[in-house]
This record gives structure tokens, C-alpha cells and sequence, in this order.
DNA sequence: AAAATTTGTTAGACTAGTCTAACTTTAATA
DNA sequence: TATTAAAGTTAGACTAGTCTAACAAATTTT
């Protein structure tokens, strides 16, 4: 059994092993990314290891073992459905159901999620996009681009955002976006990388920090055409 | 803020305050009611009191003061909630929902709670039959005997359980009763007040320990009509 | 009223999780 | 490569919540 605290740093760890291409992490990272000191997450690490979740050595990289994996992903189908379900049931809106989801992702009830899973009707994706992960602990990755990569004058849909956080999630609402809206480019300024988009008929100014926050997948993919980038989008 | 434990302390002494008609409890029974030791119930009683949340001096009697009834009810409010919710709309059985609430009910987010009660359609009683707390903490209460008190010949409806535990409720279902069943008392030995009981035709034995677990009303009261008891079933 | 029992408190210790301050190792840079 | 900077660890302390063992107060019984 594991509490609520070793939870957190194997999600963190989950997360952080997504963001570097070694997946693995440091201890400062891992710290910085539970709002901690290094030398509280050091000592959690050496706890970690003891129960075969971490692997790890001292002044070494971290990386979360076949174990801890499984618990990690366990949490974050968890997470997921929560949202989901604050969401969809509950009316919730896309910026409020986190904060939420972080409490209800600690609730010890295998029977509870697969009943949540079958309410909601076995959902593939949370309210921003990103996957949920089946009973088995699999991920469906989808291959998007960010809306920055956009070139001007294509059109796209927007599949997930990349920035979780509430002040970000009111702005792509404030601009008029939102989750499968259909984006054209108009134009990219060499400058400073403004575009121009319009959603909806309504045009729109957003920077390049914005656009890098936005997952879409390209025009074709997203009507079921063959893809014409370089990547399936939808693979 | 209150802590888990500290919403747990809280909760067994509005629990305690019901079942003894001065309202107040002891150190010893509410740390039996706690599962832990009573020097533990004392040291905590001693915090409580600090944060206004209990009346309690030295080797006193202990209340809850009314903010600490205030937070407790709202505790058992969102229990009795979730029960619902795992019973009705994820379809647990009534004996599985305790155990997931007792985690549930300690979801810090007065949106969640108001959004559920919504989609429940404002539940009034839970799945044992206790009364749900509305939003401002009131608490209807229904007025009931136990099967021990119904004479033999009468003729009574359940509306409630007392014992909650898992054995109990199992073992109840397996008599063939349950929530709104309509129960009539055949006869009722006078040695040790062993009843007979029937139920959607079928006849039960049932000991005096399990008939005052089982609450009900009688049978003109079930039905809508003036009621024969001394009290009214349902005021 | 005295003795015995029950009830409740205190003192001291332990674990989980956190911190600060000092220190060590590794990585970057001059 | 020597120095500096960054990353990570250790030591010691603190809080919340729990325990055991010894003690004190209140209640019940004789
Ligand atoms: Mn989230
Ligand atoms: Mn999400
Ligand atoms: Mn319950
Ligand atoms: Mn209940």
C-alpha cells in the first residue's frame, strides 16, 4: 500500500520520465516538481528504492522500475477519469476539475475506477486532450504538432493543450479556442513568431509561448484524410 | 483547514453526541470508536479544543462546539452523498459503499459536493436509509422503531439500517429483506423473542439482536394514513 | 467511608514527511 | 586542467499522529 505522498513523487517521476527523452530524472526536478526541498526528495528516494519502486543510486539519475511504472500509470488513469467524469457528469469546466482530480486520485478503490471507467463509458481522452490509460496500463500516444510548427495559410485541429494550468486554460477559452476547434493560420510574423488565427470566423492574435502550448494534429488527419506532413498524426 | 484525522475525530463525536441523549461523550469511547488508544484521543482532544472545535476540560465530558457540529455534519453529508452516488449511479451493492465514502467524504471542494447532489436529484436518505444533510447541515429525522418493537400480527415497512457493518447488511439481504420491504410479524416467542417474520411471502426466523438493527415504520404510516402508534412514524 | 475499579492524563518514544544549513560530488567553464 | 557553479546528500530539527507505561482522578462497590 502505498500513501498518498509516494503516490505524488511516482506521478512526478511518470511525469518528468515523458518530459526527457532518457526518461529519467534528477532530484532537483523532481523536488522543484512537487513544490519540495531536494534534501525532502532525496530522503523520499532512498524510501522508494528500499520498496523496489525507484530505480536509483546516490548523485545518479532516477527512473521509475516496472513497479513503480505500473503505480505511476495507475494513478494517472485515475487522475483521467476523474477529470473526466467532474467534466462530463459533473459539468465542471476544463480549468476547475485538476485541482480536484488530485485529491480524487488517491482514493484506494480498484472496483471504483472500473465502475467510473464503465459509467463514463470507457473515455480515450481527458478534458485536455491527453490519453487516458486502459485497465492494462496502456497509453494511446497520438502524434501531434504544436500550433507554433503551423506553417500560415494551413489549417489544423486542436487535440490537447500542453499547459495544464488554470490562468492558461481561461486564455485558450478567452481567445475562443477550445478542444477539437478547427484553426486556420493566416499569418506568422518572422519577427517574433505573432500569428494570426481565425476559430470560428473570429481572428485572433496569439504568441509564439501560447501557439507552443497548444496541440493540434493536421487538417487532413483530422478529417480522416491521408496525412500530409511528414507524420501520421493520428498513428 | 481540518486534517483527514482531525475530520475523523469530528465525525465520531457528532456520531457519539447521537447516541447518548446528553450529547456528550468520553475520551475512552471515542478513541474505541477511533481505533486508537485513549492517550491518543486525549492529545488530539486537546488540539481540538484549542481550534474551537469541542468543549472539553480535564477529565470532563467532551461536545463539539457548534462550529465542530457544523464541520462534522458537513463530513457526513458528503459520506452519505457518495454513498449514494456508489450505490445509484456506479451500482455497488449497499455493503460495498461504506468502506469507498469513509475515503470519499474527505474530497476537500464544496463545488463537488453541490454538483453531486444535484445530479443525484437531491437525495434525502442514503443507502442505509439515514438522512442526508441538506446544504445548510440540516438534518431531517425520521421518526422509527426497531422489528423488536412490532407486536405479532402487525404488519411494518423498513426504512433503515442501524448496524452498518459489512456482515450485517450481507446478512440481511440474505434474509430476503431490504430498504422499503414490507414486513409482517407473524409471532414472536416469549422465551427469547426469536420472530417470525414474512417478507414478499417468504417466512424468515429472525433473533431480537437482528431485529433491532432493522428500523421501520408501521403500516398505516408506510401507506400514507393516519398513523395507529403512539408516535408519527413519519413526522 | 474505604477499597476497588474504571476512566482519563502525562511523559517519553516512535514514524512519516518536511525543513535549514552545511557539506560533497559532478558538471561546466575559463 | 583548475576553478567555479550546479546538483545532490547528510545531519539535525520540527510537526502530526500514534503508541506504551506509569500515574491521577472519578466512580462504583463493598
Ligand atoms: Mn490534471
Ligand atoms: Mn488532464
Ligand atoms: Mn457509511
Ligand atoms: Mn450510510
Amino acid at each position: 500500500m502505498l500513501s498518498h505522498t509516494e503516490e505524488n513523487y511516482l506521478k512526478a517521476l511518470l511525469k518528468l520520465s515523458f518530459e526527457s527523452k532518457s526518461e529519467e530524472a534528477g532530484t532537483n526536478e523532481l523536488a522543484a516538481n512537487l513544490a519540495v526541498k531536494p534534501a525532502t526528495a532525496t530522503d523520499m528516494l532512498k524510501k522508494l528504492k528500499e520498496k523496489g519502486l525507484v530505480d536509483y543510486e546516490k548523485y545518479g539519475k532516477i527512473s521509475l522500475t516496472a513497479v513503480g511504472k505500473t503505480s505511476a500509470i495507475d494513478i494517472v488513469r485515475k487522475h483521467r477519469l476523474w477529470e473526466t467524469f467532474l467534466y462530463s457528469t459533473l459539468e465542471f469546466t476544463w480549468d476547475e476539475v485538476h485541482e480536484v482530480a488530485e485529491q480524487l486520485e488517491h482514493i484506494q478503490s480498484a472496483k471504483l475506477i472500473d465502475k467510473l471507467d464503465k459509467f463514463l463509458n470507457y473515455p480515450q481522452f481527458d478534458p485536455h486532450g491527453d490519453p487516458i490509460p486502459n485497465q492494462k496500463g496502456e497509453i494511446k500516444t497520438q502524434f501531434k504538432k504544436t500550433l507554433a510548427e503551423i506553417a500560415a495559410g494551413k489549417a489544423c485541429r486542436m487535440v490537447a493543450v500542453k499547459d495544464n494550468s488554470k490562468s492558461f486554460l481561461q486564455y485558450v477559452v478567452k481567445v475562443g479556442l477550445g478542444l477539437h476547434h478547427d484553426i486556420k493560420v493566416l499569418t506568422r510574423q518572422e519577427y517574433d513568431a505573432l500569428m494570426e488565427i481565425k476559430v470560428n470566423g473570429i481572428k485572433s492574435s496569439i504568441t509564439q509561448k501560447f501557439a507552443e502550448n497548444i496541440y493540434v494534429v493536421c487538417s487532413n488527419c483530422a478529417a480522416g484524410k491521408p496525412c500530409t506532413e511528414t507524420i501520421d498524426c493520428k498513428q
